[in-house]
DNA sequence: ATTAAGAGTTCGGACTGCCTAAAATTTATT
DNA sequence: AATAAATTTTAGGCAGTCCGAACTCTTAAT
């Protein structure tokens, strides 16, 4: 194993491939690489039996392949957990340390890590951290931006991405606050939301609306 | 810089490149490759001005090479330090996961990680950790084999070797205990010392005396 | 001083993972 | 259904780092 391929099963794992086949152009596009790239790192991992392979078709992770992505998954989210509960790191800055640390992490490591922050079951932007055994509940996928007009729901999950998160360190809104609708201004405007704890209202651009997942 | 760079940087300094020049045949022992793959290396670093190559004669670092790997056996040592302190390793364990995360870590993290700890001057073995300037104290080079019997000393360093400290965590004997010097048997047979603290005789290899540093 | 042993260097070859360009296949449009 | 567009695969190359073998240099021993 080694770090590119665990990233090849990583973005497989994050668009989908436990279900669905995923594209090669969608791997292509998340690792930055070209598409000639994918398709002979994928038969790599074809001969390695972690993920299935039909030519033209797409690409999904075998049970083997799940279990080492849903591992790293665990991983990058217990450092970004350190990085934020123990040295004060910033939401937005702890994506890309724990996407190097996770490629360097033991098992013995990530559970000695979860056993020091008493077994987090979430990581700082609201994503499950998989247990040892690499099982995890799956969240609500319903976003911000389907939220109706005077509906109550509380932050759950940001995607991790930096300019989101800066975005939203900006605006104030924070995972676990209540939220009410109030308003969607037309032409992919911003969405008014006000936070119940204290009546605070927050302008939500239409497109960050979109990545940060709620649940009633 | 690559991963493999900064492992020969690292075992140059070891290895006492900052004044002797260091042979071709140390570094590929020490990092179990081949001499040939040595040369190579070493001349991509004299190119990047990191090291100075006399052929035939030896290699050792520039100020800037010296940097480089301080810098890194600060981060390895710091790494030792929290797996130590706040994992629980033990002592002979934490060697290999150090090796691994210290190249995954940023300045940034280094410094965080430092703070974390309250800045620990000394690695769980007793080895001075370079400030982020990349200074340090260096420290004895007494090896309690040359201890003659009857002297007060204090155990002050083990040399990170993961044999040794499995021996050592099996005599008892830690750093900065209070020893003194009891009795050398002959014939690279083991050197007896006893601890002040609690009188307890231990027995200690010959071999593994040369790799325990002491001062007055 | 010569020679043999040891150490260091050079060279050709391998492997990984990337790229680009060309060819093959699928999907979409007319 | 035919063609155009998009996607995927194939093929040939490049860079990094490794190896082993052959050659060169230094050192130690005769």
């Amino acid at each position: 194993m080694t770090p590119m391929k665990e990233d090849y099963l990583k973005i497989i794992f994050e668009l989908g491939g436990v279900q669905k086949k995923i594209s090669n152009k969608q791997i292509a596009l998340g690792l930055g690489v070209a598409a000639g790239s994918v398709t002979e790192m994928i038969a790599k991992l074809v001969a390695e039996k972690l993920v299935i392979h039909e030519p033209y078709a797409g690409i999904s992770l075998t049970k083997q392949g799940l279990r080492f992505a849903t591992q790293l998954v665990r991983k990058h989210r217990l450092w970004e957990s350190f990085l934020v509960q123990k040295l004060n790191y910033g939401l937005q800055d702890v994506h890309p340390e724990a996407e190097l640390l996770e490629h360097e992490t033991s098992q013995r490591l990530a559970n000695a890590l979860d056993t020091f922050l008493e077994h987090p079951k979430y990581c700082p932007h609201g994503g499950v951290i998989p247990d040892s055994d690499g099982k995890y509940n799956d969240i609500s996928h319903l976003s911000l931006a389907d939220v109706k007009d005077d509906e109550k729901v509380t932050v759950e999950r940001f995607i991790d991405n930096h300019e989101l998160l800066v975005y939203l360190s900006g605006t104030g809104l924070h995972i676990n606050d209540k939220i009410k609708g109030l308003h969607h201004d037309p032409f992919e405007g911003p969405i008014q939301v006000i936070r119940m704890i204290d009546q605070a209202k927050i302008d939500i651009s239409y497109k960050a609306a979109h990545n940060i997942f709620v649940h009633y």
